[in-house]
DNA sequence: AGATTGACCAGAT
DNA sequence: TATCTGGCCAATC
């Protein structure tokens, strides 16, 4: 699996994530047929156009991404509601397209 | 070609 | 809760 490549298959499952659901970095790298390789999604994101709502993209667990305080605020705004601990309720948010678009 | 890096992850302390 | 560790594997020096 080549970078740009991967890079493609993140943009495209990261701009269909529905507001107020969010996805994990290695969620999005199993999603992408390379589970070994969440650390690319994360690089992806890094260069990811200011277009697509990468604030919906956390770590596992929920946690937020390092360096950036508003991620929270701006999922708050979509009805993502978190833990005290500061970590989004996967439990309630987490997006599963293969469970939830069934359509085809 | 070899060493370092990283918007990761799970587990331990 | 916060930090550290080892594992992971392609990208980047």
């Amino acid at each position: 699996m080549t970078y740009p490549a991967l890079r493609e298959k993140v943009y495209l499952l990261v701009r269909d994530i529905p507001a107020g659901h969010v996805v994990t970095y290695g969620q999005l790298a199993m999603m992408v047929g390379a589970p070994a390789h969440a650390r690319l999604v994360g690089r992806a994101m890094s260069e990811a156009p200011s277009t697509l709502p990468c604030h919906r993209v956390v770590g596992s667990g929920g946690r937020l991404v390092p360096g950036w305080a508003n991620q929270q605020r701006l999922l708050e705004a979509e009805n993502v509601s978190f833990t005290p601990g500061g970590k989004a309720r996967l439990a309630l948010h987490q997006w599963r397209p293969w469970q939830s678009a069934p359509s085809s």
